[in-house]
RNA sequence: GCGAAAGUGGCGGAAUUGGCAGACGCACCAGACUUAGGAUCUGGCGGGUAAAACCGUGGGGGUUCGAGUCCCCCCUUUCGCACCA
């Protein structure tokens, strides 16, 4: 690279024009440094007058280095910051870290180096990375999820949801990976396996946990996605999907002979009962409360009803649950169907999930293609009682053969179902709802799949959960004037049995705040999802002392105008951060239902067509690319190779073509920066006189073209490779027009061309921008930036003087014809019709029809 | 299996509403300047042809004066969901 020749090194008079933006870049640095506040996007305060804009990019874990995925994101979010500063925006733009997690635990173990020390180390030097990649956060505002000023507020909040009834704990069946040693909550569990350990089967266990109530809030989570019209489609639909409400109704069964409770019934969830009649069988899950008694004492069936469950937990470990076939066994007792009092068989099958509906169903082979796969295997009646209803066609009274459709469109027909023949499916629904409910044995019901938020973790890095067990008053919370709950410094940490916590006697003992006598401290700490939820709000006010947030500050601010952020997110974080948001709302210290208004979600960078991993040795170093191409050429490299929402190849060759680019930008500002410092700017507009040339007018138009295409991407698709592409195109017209534009008769446009140029390049290439920029001033420029305003075009100096026609004969192109830009549309066919090749082309036939396109195209239709 | 998105030169990608396919960049080729070039500048660059014609946006149909774009069928890739009763 450019580094190593050094040929005009003692030609003083050219090596000004050579970029180097290790130099200008260092230069830069130093000076934001000493005056953050004048090249940082930093907000006036949340009383200003100016409109505000917060944008936001997803905080970073700090594994250690910044990779090139963080380096696209933030790019993106730099870009618009300063691009909404410039428009005159107060702009929030701050940067954190999501400092809690097991990594820098297992760097404990590895390198016996504290945590703590360990990822305040890794946060400097990721902090500096960010500093030199120019991205202008606003670094008074910076928040460390893992420090006290910090997690003492997740455990205020702990203590606020325990009041509200928003935190319990039980014990339950929790999903535990072994190699982190702990619990995971079910949005972290992906098919089967740790979200952090791809390899590794989750287990189930036991434990006694401390849980959130997120399924209070299941059905406003679900109908604020109808709100978020700024959210991508995908996410909105990942969310449905996980918060899965499905509409139906609990109808009871009655148990058929003798049980232990009188009068016990089965309760099955349905969404279809207008299919009861077809109901042919009961299947209970192997875990349901039931079973057990209605097996009695037959060892064989207990046997059986074992392996079922077995079956069913390697299936949930396995990942590919619906590829199980399915078993189950008989239990020898019969259910009484309460619409006609028909026995039905019980029977336990593995493919009944207890932690959905009720654990129970009622079995219709006829309708449901799991129940008909089983009734098959075990040759169980299958009954159809819904049929299709076709217009003058009387109701078909031989049996088809099942499997039949799960039948629901409007013009469905029951059959065989008592009463409710001839309804349709929709219909049935309603009237036998409403029958159960009157006759007391069913009713209507929601069911959701969000399940409740389980988030003790049983690790040492983490928010420390703020409760202590007493012998004598059970529960009690840390009073709140306690927090926060600290973390001991010094522990021994290893990955076998529980929280590294329990053997820290002096955390562990602890005096009961009620009665004074001895108890025990909690020593779970929190899901770090739970630092994650409520980060940004903290921003608007990083230095509270006595406040989480403040509320005034928050109101103002919130809710973020755009966040930023990879769409692995779209479950985990961006389903708890809207939980806590409504949460918060609830308490009264918030009073927006949504955390952010936009969601933009980046694409992956990827490298020889593989996530880049250190397995693969396909990874990219930002640092590496800083050093040899610059910071701008990296960022504006990751903003140019595709638009933001795509996957990137990571291709060196780009960006060195990027460095070319913006080398070929900076040779043309500073050698044309004399000009511009002895003439001010005075640019109205080139008064075209006659006399200039036309590459001069050219280059007037290409500006302000250049201008609306980057304003149109900002404000559109953010498609930020074609606003590079249009820079580039200007520059490439410069070029072509230089020896033209530097005449005293230009200065005026050339003057502005510099200016420009340099602001619409300021939003991606801040440290060159800022460079040429403060070149081209006739006057100092301390205390300013570029970021001064973002240029305007002029649409009529934008329009094209005269326009090349297309001429098509037939939807073939055959000719090009020029026009001035306002031909009326019967000149155009007259001009178009005249033209030689036209002429040529239709000689001997018969024109039927001729199309103008306005300012683009003519079709001659010919016979 | 269900759902969504995407398939365009040697490569990354342009082409918001149907209107000149391949902008911009990479790679490559040629020329200029040079002692030199991996610097810089200028030009070329989908296939095909001497030049045309002609063929070209995953494949096959269709609508239209005109289709990368709209409709139908199919193929491939990626992502999400997947016994949810």
């Amino acid at each position: 690279m450019s580094e190593t020749i050094n040929i005009t090194a003692n030609q003083p008079e050219q090596r000004e024009l050579r970029y180097e933006p290790q130099r200008i870049e260092e230069k830069w640095h130093a000076r934001w440094e000493s005056q953050p506040a004048l090249y940082a996007a930093q907000p006036a305060g949340y009383d200003s007058k100016a409109k505000k804009y917060y944008v936001l990019e997803m905080l970073p874990y700090p594994s250690g280095a910044l990779h090139m995925g963080h380096v696209r994101n933030y790019a993106i979010g730099d870009a618009l910051a300063r691009y909404m500063w410039m428009n005159g925006y107060n702009v929030l733009h701050p940067m954190g870290w999501d400092a809690f997690g097991l990594p820098a635990e297992n760097a404990a173990i590895k390198n016996n180096v504290p945590p703590r020390e360990w990822t305040l180390r890794n946060i400097a030097h990721m902090k500096a990375q960010m500093k030199r990649l120019g991205f202008a956060y606003d670094w008074s505002r910076e928040v460390t999820t893992c420090l006290p000023e910090y997690y003492k507020w997740n455990q205020w909040f702990f203590l606020k949801l325990y009041e509200k009834g928003l935190a319990y704990r039980r014990s339950s069946k929790v999903n535990w990976c072994p190699e982190c040693a702990t619990v995971l909550a079910n949005e972290q569990v992906v098919d089967g396996c740790c979200w952090r350990h791809e390899e590794t089967k989750v287990e189930q266990r036991e434990l006694e946990q401390w849980f959130v109530r997120t399924t209070n809030y299941s059905e406003e989570l679900l109908a604020g996605l109808d709100t978020l019209d700024g959210w991508p489609e995908k996410v909105r639909t990942m969310q449905r999907n996980w918060i899965g409400r499905s509409e139906g109704a609990l109808v009871d069964f009655k148990i058929d002979g003798p049980v232990s409770t009188p009068g016990a019934r089965i309760t099955v969830f349905t969404t279809r009962i207008d299919t009861i009649y077809g109901a042919t069988s009961i299947q209970l899950a192997p875990e349901h409360p039931l079973v057990t008694e209605l097996i009695g004492n037959d060892p064989a069936l207990h046997a059986k009803v074992e392996e079922l469950m077995r079956e069913q937990a390697r299936a949930k470990e396995a990942g590919d649950v619906a590829a199980v076939e399915k078993h189950g066994v008989f239990t020898g007792r019969f259910a009484i169907n309460p619409f006609n009092q028909e026995q039905v068989p019980i029977w336990v099958a593995n493919y009944i999930l207890m932690d959905y509906g009720t654990g129970a169903i009622m079995s219709v082979p006829a309708h449901d293609e799991r129940d008909y796969d089983f009734a098959h295997k075990y040759d169980l009646e299958m009954r159809v009682v819904i049929l299709p209803r076709r217009t003058g066609e009387p109701p078909a009274s031989g049996q088809p053969e099942p499997p039949v459709l799960p039948y629901t469109a409007k013009d469905s027909l029951l059959i065989n179902s008592g009463e409710f023949n001839e309804l349709s499916n929709m219909e049935a629904i309603e009237k036998m709802t409403a029958f159960a409910e009157q006759n007391g044995f069913g009713k209507r019901t929601v069911t959701y799949r969000l399940k409740d938020w389980g988030i003790s973790r049983q690790r040492y890095w983490g928010t420390p959960i703020p409760m202590i067990y007493c012998p004598k008053d059970g529960i009690v919370p840390v009073p709140e004037k306690d927090l926060p709950v600290l973390l001991p410094e010094k522990i021994d940490i290893t990955l076998q049995g529980g929280s590294p916590l329990e053997r820290v006697p002096e955390f562990l003992n602890v005096t009961c705040p009620k009665c004074g006598g001895p108890a025990r401290r909690e020593t779970d700490t929190m899901d770090t999802f739970v630092d994650s939820s409520w980060y940004f709000y903290r921003y608007t006010n990083a230095q509270l002392k006595d406040r989480p947030l403040d509320t005034a500050t928050v109101d103002y601010w919130f809710p973020i105008d755009q966040y930023i952020g990879g769409v692995e997110h779209a479950i985990l974080h961006l389903i708890y951060s809207r939980f806590w948001t409504r949460f918060m709302r609830d308490l009264g210290i918030v009073h927006n239902d949504e955390p952010a208004t936009r969601l933009f979600t980046q694409g992956m960078v990827i490298k020889d067509g593989f996530k880049m991993s250190k397995n693969r040795g396909n990874v990219v170093s930002p640092d590496d690319m800083v050093a040899r191409f610059g910071a701008d050429s990296t960022r504006v490299y990751s903003l140019f190779a595709t638009s933001p929402d795509r996957e990137l190849e990571w291709q060196e060759a780009g960006v060195e073509g990027v460095f070319r680019f913006l080398s070929r930008t900076y040779r043309f500002v500073m050698r044309n920066a004399e000009l511009a410092k002895k003439n001010p700017r005075g640019y109205t507009y080139f008064a075209p006189k006659g006399s200039e040339s036309p590459r001069v007018r050219s280059v007037e138009r290409k500006l302000h073209q250049t201008i609306k295409r980057v304003t149109e991407d900002f404000q559109g698709r953010w498609h930020f490779n074609t606003s590079i592409a249009a820079i580039m195109e200007l520059v490439n017209e410069l070029y072509g027009a230089e020896s033209e534009l530097v005449t005293q008769q230009s200065a005026d446009l050339l003057v502005e061309v510099l200016w420009t140029l340099t602001l619409l390049l300021a939003p991606f290439a801040p440290f060159l921008a800022n460079e040429l920029w403060q070149a081209i001033q006739a006057q100092p420029t301390d205390g300013l930036s570029v970021h001064q305003q973002w240029p305007q075009y002029n649409p009529s100096l934008a329009k094209e003087d005269e326009i090349t026609y297309a001429v098509q004969i037939n939807g073939k192109l055959r000719s090009h014809v020029i026009l001035p830009a306002d031909s009326p549309e019967d000149v155009v066919r007259e001009r178009v019709l005249a033209d030689e090749k036209v002429q040529a082309a239709i000689a001997g036939k018969q024109v039927a029809k001729v199309i103008v396109v306005a300012g683009k195209l003519v079709n001659v239709v010919v016979k």
